[in-house]
DNA sequence: ATCGATAATCGCCGATATACGATTAACTGA
DNA sequence: TCAGTTAATCGTATATCGGCGATTATCGAT
């Protein structure tokens, strides 16, 4: 449980832990290059690199406080953390009136595994 | 010298051997993002992503033959290889009537630092 | 029950991506 | 020189992206 006086989680205590893994079955070419390139195209854009970049430095799940490290607007944001969660790179759990996002760290090591396999 | 009787070069005489590598200048964060999602933006579409596997394991620089193995059509392909030339990962050597397109090592190499500093 | 704060969604716009057929350009070989 | 092959480019249609302001939904606190 969080809690209660922090807004979000603290880093020792993440508001959102990895998603239960389950398991990945093996993918056949095509489908390893669609996964692939639907990850690619998740990070096709510098506000979402720097989204994840800031996800993994601070493993605390922020949320108002990316839309002020970036120069967008609320909404623009907001845009891009829904393609990053559509892809399954970040996850968001809400947390009374606020959201917290953080890596998910499985589907970050499938994107490097599958980047190291070109 | 390419042999004649070849149409685009043998695996031991590659059409187009790496290019001359300049220094790269170290990258701030923000070029460091950009340089990443310029990457990613390349491939983030799967015939792209098949295009550079393709040229990966065979050394030999296709053309032709990229279109033959995708579903695509020439103008398509044609199209995407002009992308993933832009982005800087491969490179096209005219060789006759023919183009002979390989990866180009050290962008790819690039791309894949960039990607283990998330 | 209402208010204030937070974040997602909507609607809109211009710009870009994706696909194709048709055309053009460039080179070889006859 | 001319014909054939190869690949890039053009033109077009449709879809998605990327940005913003405005609106909506949700929650906590009063």
């Amino acid at each position: 449980m969080t809690t209660p006086s922090d807004p979000c989680c603290a880093p020792e205590d993440p508001c959102c832990p990895p998603a239960a893994e389950q398991l990945r079955p093996p993918l056949s070419d095509a489908e390893a290059n669609e996964e692939l390139a639907r990850y690619a195209k998740a990070l096709a854009h510098p506000a979402r690199v720097a989204i994840v970049r800031l996800l993994m430095q601070r493993k605390t799940c922020i949320v108002g406080d990316i839309v002020d490290q970036l120069p967008l607007a609320q909404s623009t944001v907001s845009q891009h953390l829904k393609q990053l969660k559509d892809a399954g790179l970040i996850r968001g759990d809400v947390d009374g009136p606020r959201v917290c996002y953080c890596i998910e760290p499985a589907r970050m090591a499938a994107f490097m595994a599958l980047v190291a396999t070109l």
